[in-house]
DNA sequence: GTCTATACAGGGATAGAC
DNA sequence: GTCTATCCCTGTATAGAC
């Protein structure tokens, strides 16, 4: 068992502060100063801090397809599926609470900053946009499929959004209730 | 009639960078350069960068007032004046497009700073806030006012998220469109 | 692979002339 | 009120020793 390469400690270390701090707000001092390498290094790994944007992306978008596939595993209907999206706002609060939704908020400042690598990013939406169209299909709503797996995604990007804005946790929880009792009752 | 006093251009400029490009990420320079002044006049009219930030707050929070305002005048019930809210993102699609909402988006930015002017920024929530849920009450739903307007600002701020990330504005106006038709049938 | 030293640009902020 | 000049710090990035 080798200790984990330093690129990967770049990797998983820009991934964390990018979530917690914004990708334009963390510099090269914050993540050397958590991992005890010093700044000069990162030049061997990687050529540009786009560059270990790109990374970090690639890393999200693997780590979301594993939690997609763990999720189809786990839960045998489709209607358990999507409620396994939905309950992300509770399973993630300690997080959300502070930083937001990660895929919804690097969009935001990519956004703004006028990144190139803002459709990388938007790739995350995508994958979980896809994934929730699929689970529709298998309910049998072939006809608007994607249009239910965007407001699903809407659903849960409005309510992470306030529920960061305000730090309520009572709203996050309630909203994720609604969200199920409504796709209980749909298409029943 | 005189000129706009350069106090009132500075904070006019930097609303709309703030928004445009982010907080963080517009510079003294960036305004000095369309204001065509220099960086040292600045600190004449304000002490700090975050000192434009609280101006520039409070200079929304009166336009905000002052469209709330404007919205009762014109929508005589209250399910139209719900309506001139949601409409927002057909209205001000050019800019949503391209940076997102203004409200969530710098309250999301500034909850990553950990900037103290966070509390500030959500009172542009609050107003909107409380301004729905006074709507909500005159159309007869005391009990549950205020999670009306939550779940009316969540889905509108989950919209606006998407629809910038997508750039779709078709979704953008059939959310409006679905926004809409749900609160016709509600409380018939 | 990792370090130190350093270059260079751009940030916010100050001093003082006009 | 507005300017120029300047300071100091931090940011990304490079060069070269180890």
């Amino acid at each position: 068992m080798t200790k984990p390469a330093t690129r990967e400690q770049i990797i998983e270390t820009a991934d964390r502060l990018f979530y917690q701090q914004g990708f334009n707000h963390t510099s090269f001092s914050d993540i050397a100063a958590q991992l005890n390498i010093s700044r000069g290094n990162f030049y061997y790994h990687f050529q540009t801090k786009d560059d270990i944007l790109q990374s970090v992306i690639e890393a999200r978008l693997e780590k979301t397809r594993e939690m997609l596939k763990r999720w189809e595993e786990e839960a045998s209907t489709p209607k358990a599926r999507i409620k396994k999206y939905m309950q992300i706002l509770n399973t993630n609060w300690d997080k959300i609470q502070y930083y937001g939704c990660p895929v919804g908020t690097l969009c935001t400042e990519l956004a703004k900053l006028n990144h190139a690598s803002l459709p990388e990013a938007n790739r995350l939406f995508t994958l979980f946009r896809n994934w929730l169209r699929e689970q529709f299909i298998q309910l049998g709503c072939e006809e608007n499929a994607d249009e239910l797996a965007m407001q699903v995604l809407a659903w849960s990007q409005g309510v992470a959004t306030l529920a960061n804005a305000f730090a309520d946790k009572k709203f996050a929880q309630q909203e994720v209730r609604k969200m199920c009792n409504w796709l209980d009752n749909y298409n029943k």
